[in-house]
DNA sequence: AAAGCTTGCAACCGCGCATCG
DNA sequence: CCGATGCGCGGTTGCAAGCTT
Protein backbone atom coordinates (compact mmCIF):
# COMPACT_ATOMS: atom_id res chain seq x y z
CA UNK A 1 0.00 0.00 0.00
CA UNK A 2 1.66 3.19 -1.01
CA UNK A 3 1.55 6.08 0.17
CA UNK A 4 -1.23 8.75 -1.57
CA UNK A 5 -0.42 11.72 -3.40
CA UNK A 6 -0.36 14.49 -1.15
CA UNK A 7 -3.08 15.92 -3.38
CA UNK A 8 -5.28 14.75 -6.52
CA UNK A 9 -2.47 15.61 -9.40
CA UNK A 10 -5.36 15.93 -11.71
CA UNK A 11 -5.92 19.70 -12.15
CA UNK A 12 -2.91 20.46 -9.74
CA UNK A 13 -1.10 23.61 -11.37
CA UNK A 14 2.66 23.52 -11.03
CA UNK A 15 5.30 26.40 -11.78
CA UNK A 16 5.65 29.63 -10.86
CA UNK A 17 3.27 31.17 -8.65
CA UNK A 18 1.08 34.23 -10.32
CA UNK A 19 0.48 37.26 -8.53
CA UNK A 20 -2.89 36.82 -8.74
CA UNK A 21 -2.08 33.06 -6.66
CA UNK A 22 0.07 34.85 -4.33
CA UNK A 23 -2.80 37.63 -3.16
CA UNK A 24 -5.40 34.65 -2.89
CA UNK A 25 -3.13 32.83 -0.74
CA UNK A 26 -2.18 35.85 1.48
CA UNK A 27 -5.52 36.97 2.14
CA UNK A 28 -6.71 33.28 2.95
CA UNK A 29 -3.59 33.34 5.72
CA UNK A 30 -4.61 36.66 6.63
CA UNK A 31 -7.83 35.85 7.70
CA UNK A 32 -7.55 32.03 8.98
CA UNK A 33 -3.64 32.09 9.61
CA UNK A 34 -1.14 29.46 8.42
CA UNK A 35 -1.51 26.20 9.02
CA UNK A 36 -3.80 23.22 7.91
CA UNK A 37 -2.50 23.41 4.26
CA UNK A 38 -4.93 20.61 3.24
CA UNK A 39 -7.71 22.94 3.16
CA UNK A 40 -6.10 26.13 1.77
CA UNK A 41 -6.53 24.50 -1.90
CA UNK A 42 -10.06 23.70 -1.92
CA UNK A 43 -10.96 26.95 0.80
CA UNK A 44 -8.78 29.48 -1.77
CA UNK A 45 -10.02 27.75 -5.06
CA UNK A 46 -6.46 27.59 -5.97
CA UNK A 47 -5.38 24.56 -7.93
CA UNK A 48 -2.23 24.22 -6.11
CA UNK A 49 -1.16 21.17 -4.23
CA UNK A 50 -1.20 21.91 -0.53
CA UNK A 51 2.09 21.43 -0.20
CA UNK A 52 3.25 24.18 -2.58
CA UNK A 53 0.79 26.69 -1.07
CA UNK A 54 2.78 25.96 2.23
CA UNK A 55 6.30 26.53 0.29
CA UNK A 56 5.07 29.50 -1.25
CA UNK A 57 3.99 30.56 1.87
CA UNK A 58 7.11 29.80 3.96
CA UNK A 59 9.52 30.79 1.25
CA UNK A 60 8.43 33.97 -0.31
CA UNK A 61 5.21 35.14 1.06
CA UNK A 62 5.94 34.87 5.18
CA UNK A 63 6.46 37.82 7.46
CA UNK A 64 9.40 38.45 7.94
CA UNK A 65 11.73 37.65 5.30
CA UNK A 66 15.13 38.82 4.07
CA UNK A 67 15.95 38.34 0.80
CA UNK A 68 19.48 38.22 -1.01
CA UNK A 69 22.70 40.34 0.26
CA UNK A 70 24.34 37.59 2.38
CA UNK A 71 25.92 39.23 5.01
CA UNK A 72 29.56 38.76 5.71
CA UNK A 73 28.17 37.76 9.40
CA UNK A 74 25.80 35.32 7.95
CA UNK A 75 28.12 33.94 5.21
CA UNK A 76 30.42 33.23 8.33
CA UNK A 77 27.36 32.44 10.74
CA UNK A 78 26.79 29.60 7.97
CA UNK A 79 29.40 28.30 7.03
CA UNK A 80 30.30 27.36 10.97
CA UNK A 81 26.67 25.75 11.62
CA UNK A 82 27.09 23.77 8.53
CA UNK A 83 29.98 22.66 9.97
CA UNK A 84 28.49 22.07 13.29
CA UNK A 85 24.66 20.39 12.05
CA UNK A 86 25.54 19.22 8.31
CA UNK A 87 23.03 20.37 5.77
CA UNK A 88 20.32 20.57 8.01
CA UNK A 89 18.88 23.90 6.71
CA UNK A 90 16.09 24.52 8.51
CA UNK A 91 17.99 24.37 12.50
CA UNK A 92 20.55 26.22 10.69
CA UNK A 93 17.59 28.62 9.34
CA UNK A 94 16.62 28.63 12.71
CA UNK A 95 19.03 30.67 13.95
CA UNK A 96 19.20 32.86 10.78
CA UNK A 97 15.60 33.98 11.57
CA UNK A 98 14.82 36.36 8.67
CA UNK A 99 16.26 33.57 6.34
CA UNK A 100 14.16 30.72 4.86
CA UNK A 101 15.56 27.30 4.93
CA UNK A 102 15.62 27.57 0.99
CA UNK A 103 17.19 30.40 0.50
CA UNK A 104 20.12 29.67 3.27
CA UNK A 105 20.33 26.14 0.82
CA UNK A 106 20.26 28.14 -2.34
CA UNK A 107 23.12 30.59 -0.92
CA UNK A 108 25.16 27.48 0.53
CA UNK A 109 25.16 25.03 -2.61
CA UNK A 110 25.63 28.72 -4.98
CA UNK A 111 27.97 30.68 -3.20
CA UNK A 112 29.52 29.29 -0.28
CA UNK A 113 30.40 26.35 -1.25
CA UNK A 114 32.57 27.72 -4.41
CA UNK A 115 33.81 30.01 -1.64
CA UNK A 116 34.95 27.51 0.53
CA UNK A 117 36.38 25.39 -2.40
CA UNK A 118 38.71 28.42 -3.63
CA UNK A 119 39.75 28.72 -0.33
CA UNK A 120 40.61 25.22 0.20
CA UNK A 121 42.57 25.11 -3.18
CA UNK A 122 45.39 27.52 -1.91
CA UNK A 123 44.45 31.06 -1.72
CA UNK A 124 46.81 32.10 0.73
CA UNK A 125 46.03 34.69 3.39
CA UNK A 126 43.47 37.24 3.21
CA UNK A 127 40.45 36.74 0.34
CA UNK A 128 38.85 39.23 -1.41
CA UNK A 129 35.71 38.96 0.95
CA UNK A 130 37.89 39.88 3.98
CA UNK A 131 37.94 36.35 4.80
CA UNK A 132 41.18 35.82 6.65
CA UNK A 133 42.37 32.54 6.39
CA UNK A 134 44.50 32.30 9.41
CA UNK A 135 47.14 29.60 9.08
CA UNK A 136 47.90 29.84 12.95
CA UNK A 137 44.75 27.98 13.68
CA UNK A 138 45.54 24.44 13.29
CA UNK A 139 43.22 22.09 11.90
CA UNK A 140 43.65 19.80 14.73
CA UNK A 141 42.71 23.21 16.89
CA UNK A 142 39.73 23.49 14.58
CA UNK A 143 38.45 19.79 15.57
CA UNK A 144 39.64 20.04 19.02
CA UNK A 145 37.70 23.68 19.28
CA UNK A 146 34.52 21.71 17.48
CA UNK A 147 34.47 19.16 19.11
CA UNK A 148 34.42 21.33 22.54
CA UNK A 149 31.65 22.90 21.15
CA UNK A 150 29.85 20.09 20.84
CA UNK A 151 30.31 19.18 23.77
CA UNK A 152 29.69 22.20 25.35
CA UNK A 153 26.33 22.23 23.25
CA UNK A 154 25.16 18.81 24.19
CA UNK A 155 25.75 19.80 27.97
CA UNK A 156 24.16 23.06 27.35
CA UNK A 157 20.69 21.22 25.80
CA UNK A 158 21.30 18.44 28.44
CA UNK A 159 21.18 21.35 31.41
CA UNK A 160 18.36 23.23 29.55
CA UNK A 161 15.84 19.82 29.20
CA UNK A 162 16.56 19.08 33.09
CA UNK A 163 15.63 22.18 34.27
CA UNK A 164 11.98 21.69 32.43
CA UNK A 165 11.39 25.54 33.44
CA UNK A 166 9.40 27.59 31.13
CA UNK A 167 12.27 30.23 30.70
CA UNK A 168 12.78 29.73 27.41
CA UNK A 169 10.78 31.96 26.12
CA UNK A 170 12.15 34.21 27.67
CA UNK A 171 15.43 33.64 27.27
CA UNK A 172 14.75 33.77 23.64
CA UNK A 173 13.54 37.30 24.20
CA UNK A 174 16.95 38.08 24.67
CA UNK A 175 17.83 36.68 21.69
CA UNK A 176 20.50 39.15 20.24
CA UNK A 177 19.65 39.03 16.78
CA UNK A 178 21.14 41.94 15.61
CA UNK A 179 24.81 40.59 15.23
CA UNK A 180 24.40 41.81 12.13
CA UNK A 181 25.56 45.54 12.08
CA UNK A 182 22.54 46.38 9.62
CA UNK A 183 20.25 44.91 10.97
CA UNK A 184 20.79 46.02 15.09
CA UNK A 185 18.55 49.36 14.86
CA UNK A 186 15.61 47.12 13.65
CA UNK A 187 16.53 44.31 16.25
CA UNK A 188 12.36 44.94 17.60
CA UNK A 189 11.29 44.01 14.36
CA UNK A 190 12.75 40.96 13.85
CA UNK A 191 11.98 39.58 17.33
CA UNK A 192 7.75 40.78 16.16
CA UNK A 193 7.00 39.82 12.90
CA UNK A 194 4.15 41.40 11.79
CA UNK A 195 2.12 41.04 8.56
CA UNK A 196 3.92 44.35 8.09
CA UNK A 197 7.38 43.01 8.32
CA UNK A 198 6.18 41.22 4.98
CA UNK A 199 5.45 44.52 3.51
CA UNK A 200 8.75 43.82 1.30
CA UNK A 201 7.53 40.68 0.13
CA UNK A 202 4.30 42.02 -0.75
CA UNK A 203 5.52 45.10 -2.61
CA UNK A 204 7.75 42.60 -4.83
CA UNK A 205 4.98 40.75 -5.29
CA UNK A 206 3.22 44.15 -6.70
CA UNK A 207 5.69 44.78 -8.81
CA UNK A 208 5.54 41.79 -10.24
CA UNK A 209 1.85 42.33 -11.01
CA UNK A 210 2.73 45.37 -12.48
CA UNK A 211 5.47 43.72 -14.49
CA UNK A 212 2.71 41.47 -15.95
CA UNK A 213 -0.52 42.86 -15.45
CA UNK A 214 -3.62 41.11 -16.23
CA UNK A 215 -4.55 41.44 -19.79
CA UNK A 216 -7.78 42.56 -19.16
CA UNK A 217 -6.66 46.02 -17.72
CA UNK A 218 -3.69 46.87 -19.37
CA UNK A 219 -3.84 46.03 -22.98
CA UNK A 220 -0.47 46.32 -24.29
CA UNK A 221 0.85 49.49 -21.82
CA UNK A 222 4.15 49.16 -20.52
CA UNK A 223 4.17 48.11 -16.89
CA UNK A 224 4.39 52.39 -15.25
CA UNK A 225 1.58 52.97 -17.38
CA UNK A 226 -0.32 50.25 -16.33
CA UNK A 227 0.34 51.01 -12.68
CA UNK A 228 -0.93 54.85 -13.11
CA UNK A 229 -4.33 52.94 -15.26
CA UNK A 230 -4.42 50.82 -11.78
CA UNK A 231 -5.50 52.91 -9.63
CA UNK A 232 -6.34 50.75 -6.61
CA UNK A 233 -2.01 50.04 -6.68
CA UNK A 234 -1.35 53.14 -5.74
CA UNK A 235 2.33 52.02 -4.73
CA UNK A 236 5.65 53.81 -4.99
CA UNK A 237 8.23 51.33 -7.15
CA UNK A 238 11.40 51.32 -5.94
CA UNK A 239 14.07 51.91 -7.86
CA UNK A 240 15.75 48.27 -8.60
CA UNK A 241 13.23 45.27 -8.28
CA UNK A 242 14.71 42.23 -6.51
CA UNK A 243 16.81 44.92 -4.52
CA UNK A 244 16.30 43.76 -0.41
CA UNK A 245 18.08 46.58 0.93
CA UNK A 246 16.62 47.42 4.49
CA UNK A 247 15.54 51.02 3.41
CA UNK A 248 12.76 50.17 1.40
CA UNK A 249 10.55 50.28 4.61
CA UNK A 250 8.50 53.13 3.64
CA UNK A 251 8.12 52.62 0.88
CA UNK A 252 6.85 48.94 0.90
CA UNK A 253 5.02 50.00 3.60
CA UNK A 254 3.37 51.27 1.09
CA UNK A 255 2.89 48.78 -0.85
CA UNK A 256 1.91 46.92 1.51
CA UNK A 257 -1.32 49.48 2.66
CA UNK A 258 -1.96 49.48 -1.35
CA UNK A 259 -2.22 45.70 -1.10
CA UNK A 260 -5.13 45.91 1.77
CA UNK A 261 -6.83 48.18 -0.15
CA UNK A 262 -7.14 46.43 -2.88
CA UNK A 263 -7.95 43.60 -1.01
CA UNK A 264 -9.94 45.67 0.85
CA UNK A 265 -10.80 42.98 3.59
CA UNK A 266 -10.53 44.03 7.70
CA UNK A 267 -8.02 46.53 6.73
CA UNK A 268 -8.60 49.80 7.18
CA UNK A 269 -7.16 49.90 10.62
CA UNK A 270 -3.66 49.29 9.68
CA UNK A 271 -1.49 51.92 10.04
CA UNK A 272 1.51 52.47 9.03
CA UNK A 273 4.61 52.96 11.16
CA UNK A 274 7.03 55.56 8.76
CA UNK A 275 10.02 54.92 10.59
CA UNK A 276 10.55 51.40 10.31
CA UNK A 277 8.12 49.98 7.73
CA UNK A 278 6.03 48.34 10.49
CA UNK A 279 2.47 48.15 9.96
CA UNK A 280 1.61 48.94 13.48
CA UNK A 281 -2.17 47.50 13.89
CA UNK A 282 -3.98 45.80 16.69
CA UNK A 283 -6.29 43.72 13.70
CA UNK A 284 -6.76 40.22 14.79
CA UNK A 285 -4.86 39.62 11.37
CA UNK A 286 -1.45 40.99 12.58
CA UNK A 287 -1.79 38.89 15.47
CA UNK A 288 -1.99 35.91 13.78
CA UNK A 289 0.74 36.51 12.11
CA UNK A 290 2.90 37.47 15.19
CA UNK A 291 2.69 33.62 15.81
CA UNK A 292 3.88 32.89 12.47
CA UNK A 293 7.25 33.44 12.87
CA UNK A 294 10.32 30.59 13.39
CA UNK A 295 8.89 28.43 15.65
CA UNK A 296 12.48 27.22 16.94
CA UNK A 297 13.25 30.74 18.17
CA UNK A 298 10.41 30.97 20.72
CA UNK A 299 10.59 27.41 21.72
CA UNK A 300 13.94 26.38 21.88
CA UNK A 301 16.16 26.88 25.15
CA UNK A 302 19.25 29.36 24.52
CA UNK A 303 22.00 27.21 24.95
CA UNK A 304 25.69 28.16 25.23
CA UNK A 305 25.97 27.24 21.45
CA UNK A 306 23.64 29.39 20.84
CA UNK A 307 24.87 32.06 22.39
CA UNK A 308 28.40 31.99 21.00
CA UNK A 309 26.73 32.34 17.72
CA UNK A 310 24.75 34.75 18.37
CA UNK A 311 25.86 37.31 21.09
CA UNK A 312 27.80 39.97 20.04
CA UNK A 313 28.82 40.83 23.65
CA UNK A 314 30.47 37.52 23.96
CA UNK A 315 33.35 39.12 22.61
CA UNK A 316 36.62 37.66 21.68
CA UNK A 317 36.02 34.22 21.63
CA UNK A 318 33.18 34.23 19.57
CA UNK A 319 35.29 36.86 16.89
CA UNK A 320 38.07 34.09 17.44
CA UNK A 321 35.73 31.29 16.21
CA UNK A 322 34.43 33.27 13.55
CA UNK A 323 37.29 34.46 12.01
CA UNK A 324 38.88 30.98 12.32
CA UNK A 325 40.22 29.49 9.43
CA UNK A 326 37.99 29.11 6.84
CA UNK A 327 40.02 26.67 5.03
CA UNK A 328 40.14 24.52 7.69
CA UNK A 329 36.39 24.69 7.75
CA UNK A 330 36.51 23.64 4.11
CA UNK A 331 39.09 20.74 4.96
CA UNK A 332 36.49 19.81 7.44
CA UNK A 333 33.45 19.80 4.93
CA UNK A 334 35.31 18.47 1.45
C1' DA B 1 23.93 40.95 -32.50
C1' DA B 2 23.29 36.30 -31.67
C1' DA B 3 24.25 31.84 -29.93
C1' DG B 4 25.94 29.14 -26.29
C1' DC B 5 27.11 28.79 -21.55
C1' DT B 6 26.77 29.72 -16.64
C1' DT B 7 24.54 31.08 -12.61
C1' DG B 8 20.93 31.81 -9.26
C1' DC B 9 16.72 30.77 -7.47
C1' DA B 10 11.86 29.28 -7.15
C1' DA B 11 9.52 25.29 -6.97
C1' DC B 12 8.88 20.24 -7.02
C1' DC B 13 9.60 15.58 -5.28
C1' DG B 14 10.07 12.01 -2.14
C1' DC B 15 10.97 10.57 2.34
C1' DG B 16 10.59 10.63 7.32
C1' DC B 17 8.42 12.16 11.47
C1' DA B 18 4.45 13.51 14.33
C1' DT B 19 -0.17 13.25 15.39
C1' DC B 20 -4.66 11.43 15.65
C1' DG B 21 -8.41 8.18 15.75
C1' DC C 1 -0.54 -0.71 18.66
C1' DC C 2 -1.36 0.45 14.00
C1' DG C 3 -2.73 2.68 9.94
C1' DA C 4 -4.01 7.09 7.87
C1' DT C 5 -3.02 11.66 7.31
C1' DG C 6 -0.63 16.05 7.43
C1' DC C 7 3.50 18.56 7.76
C1' DG C 8 8.40 19.59 7.42
C1' DC C 9 12.89 18.81 5.57
C1' DG C 10 16.60 18.07 2.32
C1' DG C 11 17.83 17.02 -2.37
C1' DT C 12 17.07 18.02 -6.97
C1' DT C 13 15.32 20.13 -11.15
C1' DG C 14 13.85 23.56 -14.54
C1' DC C 15 13.88 27.95 -16.14
C1' DA C 16 15.05 32.70 -16.71
C1' DA C 17 18.50 36.16 -16.51
C1' DG C 18 23.12 37.37 -17.02
C1' DC C 19 27.53 36.60 -19.05
C1' DT C 20 30.90 35.20 -22.47
C1' DT C 21 32.51 34.27 -26.93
Amino acid sequence: MGRPPCCDKIGVKKGPWTPEEDIILVSYIQEHGPGNWRSVPTNTGLLRCSKSCRLRWTNYLRPGIKRGNFTEQEEKMIIHLQALLGNRWAAIASYLPQRTDNDIKNYWNTHLKKKLKKLQTGVDGENQDGFSSSQSVSKGQWERRLQTDIRMAKQALSEALSLDKPNSLTDSKDFNLSNNPSQSQSQSQSQTYTYASSAENISRLLQNWMKNPPKSSGGGTNSAETMTDQNSFNVTTTTTAGSSSSDEGATTAEGFDSFFSFNSCNSSDASVDEQNGNLSSATPENSVFQDESKPNLETVPLTLIEKWLLDDASGQAHEDLINMSLEDSAAALF
